[in-house]
DNA sequence: TAAATTTCTTAAATCGATTTAGATAACGCT
DNA sequence: AGCGTTATCTAAATCGATTTAAGAAATTTA
């Protein structure tokens, strides 16, 4: 029952054709090429017959493309990357695109590797990358021009590629403009590193434009970086400090893990939100829909961002293979703010 | 800045050496081919200078080895799934494997056509598989001899493959008898389709043992299958019966996805929590700690699994390399029961 | 100095597909 | 019959690496 596996000589050779007419009638050339129908039939039953799949390596190295996608995430831990990952996954399958995923833990050198490696060695004809780069330079010098890249939540100045993400700054603005109108008067914010990435740039930014809006003064100490990688010490250490001695009344975070460990520190000091403070966070999440109080957020719209995402590189893609211009665009897609419990009272 | 990119034949040109020499020193082995160290040196300096990365299409056309691993999942949207995929890629990254990631979405088909293209058309040099199969023939039919596969979470008996998961049976008779410890003399059971996966099947049998041992009377009624495409509905109207007409004391479930459901089927039919019923889930999840109450968990050590299904694969694959026979390892770790608050009065 | 050895380097075959250019056979037409 | 056409098919080059077998240069030995 388990078959040997043939390569297209061998197959050629049992049906008694040259490899040159298999590969025609495998790559539906046939016609093109005028062979016969008779022989196609042949061809055909032999192929399915004998389960013959071709080579994907012997295809790539002739043909430079692999039919396969990089997707490069800071952290697939984090359930909105996951989230995404799934999405892409599922349009790159229904394309015929295969998806290889890589993980940078936020490593701006780890990402250079990945995709250096990626792109020139493993031959993906396009990556999705959520970058943590401060600064183009490295990821130009190894980007061959105009190859399909897409950018994904962050954008990145300085380099020609397609951008696909949500409007941070209106999220953000939208948000600490309802905890304002709730009462809040000293609106804390929790940020996370690095904080030189765009969206979280312009979440502060949008955050200090409501704050502005509404004639209160933007007290930079108010706002607190947490660390991507202790982010349950420097979270308690901030809402302590936050809290306790900065005395706020409203309490914005960036990120959904923030906002968890936020949860476990409100318990742990006995904060009551929304009585003593009025609290929301950014990327929706189950947990915040069943949590009493629920927890208000932005959401993003994860399923509509894996797929553009996706379709946007498949376009780029196909536009390498033509060799036309490739033009980049640049997609901000709208948040939507669920309200629930725990940003008013 | 952007340099061009060089195949090792125009490398050795530059260089002003045969490509031949040029793959020595790649590979490590140019000492044992006798290479004079200053002719290493001067190779060395030129790869790095230009950044030279080899074609992995040709070598895995050559070498019939591709670096790459097969990551096929029932559903990498499950939290448990995705967790463990990061830890896998985790490893992976450190012993120089890439994964692919293909999600089957419980589709025995689409499973079996996913697995013939990473192994037959891609060349992975193994396979982590959680199969939705039922009988494991067409597994078996498309398997070359000694194929590096592992199975993750499920077993599928005829197979000879290292199986990697926790001991589910155990898992969930400590779990039921910790329910019956608390009180529960009528338990529930809400199981997931496909309900012919093994640790379902495990789970079930030790929620019969556990009942059995406390010399209660095992109602068949009482277990219902919630259907993996509409668990929301399933597990509405799950609880509706089992709560509203069989008056159950217990109910354990056993996927977090449907432990989420309850929990707003709950609060919907105003269910109280441990008050009227003891509740418990499988798989622990970050929701379940927070919520309120807390929910009583059997958690799997999920970086375990991942560290070990990698590591077990790859002493596959390097056996495979030297030829040597392939034992097959059936890991059983042990499961963790998290006891909180929902179970207990 | 010539022969034998050792040291270093390279030409060419190979992996399995695609594609170009060309071969062969059959056919129609004058 | 002879010649151009058309319809089918195939030989061989190619992609970029690895590796075997063998060639050239340097060194030692006789």
């Amino acid at each position: 029952m388990t078959h040997k596996k043939y390569n297209i000589e061998e197959l050629a050779k049992k049906i008694g054709v040259s490899k040159t007419l298999v590969s025609f009638v495998l790559n539906n050339k046939a016609d093109k090429y005028g062979v016969s129908k008779a022989t196609q039939k042949k061809v055909q039953a032999a192929i399915k017959k004998l389960g013959f799949q071709p080579s994907s390596s012997a295809r790539m190295l002739r043909l430079k493309k692999s039919n396969l996608i990089g997707l490069v995430v800071a952290d697939i831990g984090n359930p909105f990357f996951a989230q995404i990952a799934m999405q892409i996954e599922q349009h790159a399958d229904k394309a015929g695109y295969r998806i290889i995923i890589a993980n940078t833990h936020e490593d701006p050198k780890k990402e250079i590797d990945l995709l250096n490696a990626l792109i020139h060695s493993q031959g993906v004809d396009g990556v999705i990358l959520t970058t943590s780069l401060k600064a183009p330079n490295s990821l130009k010098a190894l980007m061959p021009p105009r190859y399909p890249l897409i950018l994904l939540d962050r954008k990145l100045s300085g380099i020609a590629a397609s951008t696909v993400g949500i409007d941070n700054f209106e999220g953000s603005h939208e948000m600490t403009k309802h905890l304002i109108a709730g009462g809040a008067k000293k609106i804390g914010l929790l940020t996370i590193s690095p904080g030189y990435i765009s969206p979280i740039k312009d979440r502060v930014n949008g955050y200090k434009k409501a704050l502005e809006d509404a004639g209160i003064k933007f007290e930079p100490e108010l706002v607190q970086e947490i660390s991507f990688s202790q982010i349950e010490k420097d979270v308690f250490e901030a809402v302590n400090l936050l809290y306790g001695h900065k005395e706020i009344d409203g309490l914005f975070v960036l990120n959904n893990q923030i906002a968890r460990h936020c949860l476990q520190t409100f318990e742990k000091m006995d904060i009551k939100i929304p009585h003593d403070i009025l609290f929301s966070s950014f990327d929706d999440n189950e947990l915040f829909s069943l949590y009493n109080p629920s927890i208000s957020a932005v959401m993003q719209p994860v399923e509509k961002l894996g797929e553009l995402a996706f379709e946007e590189l498949a376009r780029l893609i196909g536009e390498k293979d033509s060799d036309k211009k490739i033009a980049h665009e640049q997609v901000g897609l709208k948040p939507e703010l669920i309200i629930r419990n725990s940003s008013k009272r």
